[in-house]
DNA sequence: CGTAGGGTTTCCAGCAACAGGAGAGTCAAC
DNA sequence: GTTGACTCTCCTGTTGCTGGAAACCCTACG
């Protein structure tokens, strides 16, 4: 199938596709005379485990390891929970610090009156160095 | 004060200082006859504030705009309030992704049982179009 | 058979928000 | 007067694409 079949089958734009094809993440299957990438079942099934991986906010470069596990019938588990492992502490520590982010911030728009005068905490709390002061 | 000197008091990399006078985000009171950018307290405090507004994920944009409402003598809170609100709705937005994405990473990696065979369901929830099958 | 429309190819630019480095000028101290 | 630190501008690279231009290809219609 061409590029478009396969971005419909996958859930990827063509761009996407296609950038990964050049990158070298997701090769075509073949070419036509013509140079018309040219996919299969197995290749789409690459992208779209890509698409979730990537979902799932695994890098590029994370999405290439587990490319290669997922191909690999020798490949133990192990490696696999220890990438998924990792991503899983990323994770965990944005929430940390989105969690903070937003209890600041809202204490900050809490305290703040909202109407049509100048005075405003966030805007203090902003210019202020460290936010506890 | 040199560029060095502002960039110690405001706590940003001398590199991110001379990119904020580049795009106009911050720029400095003036410049010696050679060129050299000269920072005043003023200026550090924009400086301060521009750092302070980043590190709670406003964008460049976002803290051109609240720069503006720094300034402004005749700004209202409201406005600020506004700003300051979407961009807690952005946080709490991304939180629940992050919420949702961790369970269900989380859930494959408990299944998965880590040891030298090949057999992995987070693989296997990766390759699947969608997470739930 | 010609052509109009789609699809496809390559390459180039650009997004955010800087970081790193080259090469040249500047400044203060010894 | 020369060393060494600092600064300047300009260019490239980062991550993961997205959009566009110019050119080629393929099919259908008349």
């Amino acid at each position: 199938m061409n590029i478009s079949a396969a971005s419909t089958m996958c859930g990827l734009p063509v761009k996407t596709v296609r950038y990964y094809a050049d990158i070298g993440l997701v090769v075509p299957a073949s070419r036509t005379e013509a140079g018309y990438r040219l996919y299969d079942d197995e290749a789409v099934r690459r992208l779209v485990f890509v698409r979730r991986a990537r979902e799932f906010g695994f890098s590029i470069g994370e999405c290439r390891e587990l490319l290669g596990l997922y191909a690999d019938r020798r490949r133990s588990s192990a490696d696999v929970k220890r990438i998924a492992t990792r991503r899983l502490r990323q994770i965990a520590s944005k929430q940390r610090e989105l969690q903070s982010l937003h209890d600041e911030l809202a204490h900050l728009v809490e305290a703040c009156s909202g109407d049509d005068r100048p005075d405003c905490p966030i805007i203090d709390g902003l210019g202020r160095r460290h936010s506890g002061e």
